[in-house]
DNA sequence: TTGACTAGACCGACTGGTTGGTATAATCTT
DNA sequence: AAGATTATACCAACCAGTCGGTCTAGTCAA
């Protein structure tokens, strides 16, 4: 094999940790139990654990970026008819995406007055989130006149929305809640667009 | 003195470093250095660090549900004006009271997986609190016939755009986010209303 | 009033174990 | 051989929690 999939096993394992223990907690000895890897080869590819928290952060977003943005929805013709078919889609893959938590909000409620780093990396990966869902939900802004929200303040709604609901989820140890509170936001974009449709 | 104000100065200094770093970053050393007490004084008052933070969570709940359920809006005769004063209410206080996280939040990404004890103490507070938004906004839930959302669903609603917005404050140190996300929640419930009314 | 006694508040040195990180040697791969 | 990779032993710093003991305020008998 060109690269060597220890690197990859440490990721994995780091990325399993860090969701259920969140990032402090995680050590680097557990780290290279889970992955079956000795603590010399983990230095060896990451010399120092904030290099592997930024690496692991970057391995959940690419994953989550991809699973988000691959769908049926993007042959959907009509522009409100695919943002729909986005919120829906979105609602598909939640709890497969964030059953475990989002390592996203973890590493904001953990390390956003501790790691400027991580807190700035975490901020950028919000926001390029925020515009790609803002793009999506334009459509369903452009319909409802000018009192009514903007597609970035749409996007942004939604965020908090997933955040919120997988932050509940965990609390209550209830996946579902996820989906849930998605489609309830879906209902809300009804609305928007019934009022002049 | 009756009774002496060392457990109150831990607990406030357990209360600011754990909503900054979270629950296991924050060291028992730490928190006595903050207080300005001795590690005999610490474990004199709190057995163990779980206790600390099970108790430092309630001194966080007992604060927030007393700045939410008091304030001006309990005075409005008209409950469905009496739910959006309510609304508003939470819009305003939303800064002092989140600026710097929520404790149930934090402890629910950080501690649901490991701290069985803990994350159930975490539900139940937000059940109640739920519990508690959904009696404020059932009025509006009522005049918005059978398809809208019920009074608990408009809570978890709720619940989870504040927690997604606290969250979202933190990674880029924006806390206007929060209370810009309750005048967001309030449009949508102004649509619910608007439909029927 | 005085002195013996008690209980709880408080102190800081200490311990056993764990942490992130290093040094060094062995083992693959080409 | 030679560089890339992996394994093991190890370190200083730090962790939660303990321990023996001091201090202070109050009680109560004489």
């Amino acid at each position: 094999m060109l690269t060597s999939n220890t690197e990859e096993k440490i990721l994995d394992a780091a990325l399993r940790l860090m969701l259920s223990k969140g990032y402090p907690a995680t050590t680097v000895d557990e780290i290279c139990e889970e992955a079956g890897v000795s603590k010399g080869s983990f230095y060896h590819f990451f010399n120092k654990k904030e290099v592997l928290g930024l690496a692991t952060l970057a391995h959940f977003y690419r994953r989550a970026v991809n699973e988000m943005q691959v769908g049926p929805f993007t042959q959907i013709a009509d522009p409100v008819e695919r943002a729909f078919g986005f919120v829906d889609h979105i609602e598909a893959k939640s709890t497969f995406l964030w059953t475990d938590g989002c390592l996203l909000g973890s590493f904001a409620v953990e390390l956003a007055d501790t790691n400027p780093a991580m807190r700035q990396e975490v901020s950028r990966m919000f926001d390029q989130t925020a515009a790609g869902m803002a793009s999506m939900l334009s459509p369903i802004a452009d319909r409802d006149g000018q009192n009514g929200p903007t597609a970035s303040e749409l996007a942004e709604m939604f965020l908090a929305v997933l955040e919120g609901s997988i932050l509940l989820a965990r609390a209550h140890q209830d996946p579902e809640r996820i989906p849930k509170a998605v489609r309830r936001f879906r209902g809300y974009l009804e609305q928007l667009v019934g009022l002049t449709g």
